[in-house]
DNA sequence: CATAACAGTTTTCAATTCGAAAACGTAGAA
DNA sequence: TTCTACGTTTTCGAATTGAAAACTGTTATG
């Protein structure tokens, strides 16, 4: 069995599992990963059988789940819909939402909004500004935690132990020449967030690019953060401006307080 | 058989559709339906046993898609990753979002981008300009084609027998005083469509709302549209505002150009 | 504190179902 | 036409599923 102090542990092995399920799910995996394919180029992909991969595409197509176009097959739009659903249920981002709005247009910046699941961060929301960059994140994207300003706002508020067990699971690969790399640095770090209850992201994942991000916690809880980005030539060049900083952070304790008192 | 002249007829029976995958789909929409639930609720709604609903759930979640909270099951954000994923495989998605997003700030309207999957319309962005309306719709959603304007303007390219199908599938529902309840005076509105080569929602979904859409056909081929939507006093007091209208339009063409040519 | 009630998990094994293999159908090429 | 390449369907033996019951853990109750 694993530590699943958290109730919120993945990588527990179903000790039944579903074996016809899980070949569903490695065809949808495929799909995904080829942009849509037809049977034979599955076959040789997975380890079934072309009758049996025919019996699961029709089965998933039925259910609205693949499409098929000339005997190609293609994941359908039904996983953007599902993946709406969950979405509106996330408080941070009902409430988020408006208010990442409101702070796109009042900085010019790209706003992100996101949460954290399985030890990684998951963009909920972005809202872009007048100047906003165009950034490789899309909604639904995830990414670790440590090199990322949203990430390190979150990570700041989960127990330690927690953060050892993202740490354990995902390291924290060198992605530029800021990326912090060795545990220590990143507990040190995350001491500082919590002192000044934001955290930076000084083109630690991409060059060129700088985060300031804020934790949402209602009731101290950490549901996940909010942040603006920008070129570092605008945000990061001479320290962070503490009018920004200032923005980011009430956008985050309004959020949380909208959560609050529903 | 069904009569599948598109290849996109979704209604067909597998005809040897795998049961054990049914089920987990079952359970993948209960919990959607519920936003989560206890082993014993997903007992009393489908009809499987506690012992196979955990074990369905168990292989759902080493493969990321359900997420464990204090025995609720949830969907997890597995299905937005993917559902990102899906959607960024659509050129009109690629191309629309920063023309879209350009339309929303240069009128400060509401801008949505859909295109049509099994009958319905699926929005794939939305962007929102100063004095964007909130509505309903978010990104994921589905509604039928008839009485919105950007259902209006994709059906008006659409054979004839194809529209005569997905009304046969979903019918011409009323929704407000306004909407098209018969398919005659669809079939006129669409020609008149094709005429004006855009589309227009007078408060047919949504009282007080109002709609304008462009289709949008690189090669002769609708992809999708793209619609501006606003309050009735805003946008279709007196008929509409030929420069509105002509911003759409010209949106909807330079998508289809920058597709076209990419 | 003991006990009851309840819900989740695990085990066992018979019934179901899946899917390998082969046959069949269909579309395009030579 | 025949040939080839895929997709689809069928058949039936083998693998897997899941009903039922036992077990465990947790919360409520006397």
């Amino acid at each position: 069995m694993c530590l699943d102090t958290m109730g919120l542990c993945m990588t527990t092995e179903a000790n039944h599992p579903v074996r016809t399920t899980e070949k569903s799910l490695h065809l949808i995996e495929k799909l995904r990963e080829l942009d849509g394919a037809r049977i034979h180029e599955l076959e040789d992909e997975l380890e079934m059988t072309k009758g049996a991969i025919h019996n699961h595409l029709s089965t998933l197509r039925t259910h609205g789940y693949v499409v098929k176009e000339d005997n190609e097959y293609r994941l359908s739009l039904k996983v953007l819909t599902l993946g709406g659903y969950v979405r509106s249920n996330y408080s941070i981002y009902q409430f988020g939402r408006p208010k990442a709005n409101k702070l796109a247009s009042d900085t010019g910046m790209l706003v992100n909004l996101a949460t954290e699941e399985n030890g990684q961060s998951v963009y909920l929301y972005q809202a872009r500004g007048e100047y906003a960059v165009n950034l490789d994140t899309q909604v639904g994207h995830r990414l670790r935690l440590h090199n990322i300003a949203i990430g390190k706002a979150i990570l700041a508020y989960l127990p330690a132990e927690r953060v050892e067990a993202i740490v354990d699971q995902w390291g924290l690969p060198k992605e530029t020449e800021n990326t912090i790399t060795d545990r220590e640095t990143l507990f040190e770090e995350l001491e500082s967030v919590r002192e000044q209850e934001f955290a930076t992201d000084l083109e630690e994942r991409t060059e060129g690019l700088c985060c300031i991000a804020a934790p949402i916690r209602p009731d101290n809880e950490i549901l996940g953060a909010i942040s603006i980005s920008a070129p570092t030539s605008r945000l990061g060049n001479q320290g962070f401006d503490d009018e920004l900083v200032g923005q980011v952070k009430s956008t985050a304790n309004e959020i949380a307080l909208d959560i609050k008192y529903v």
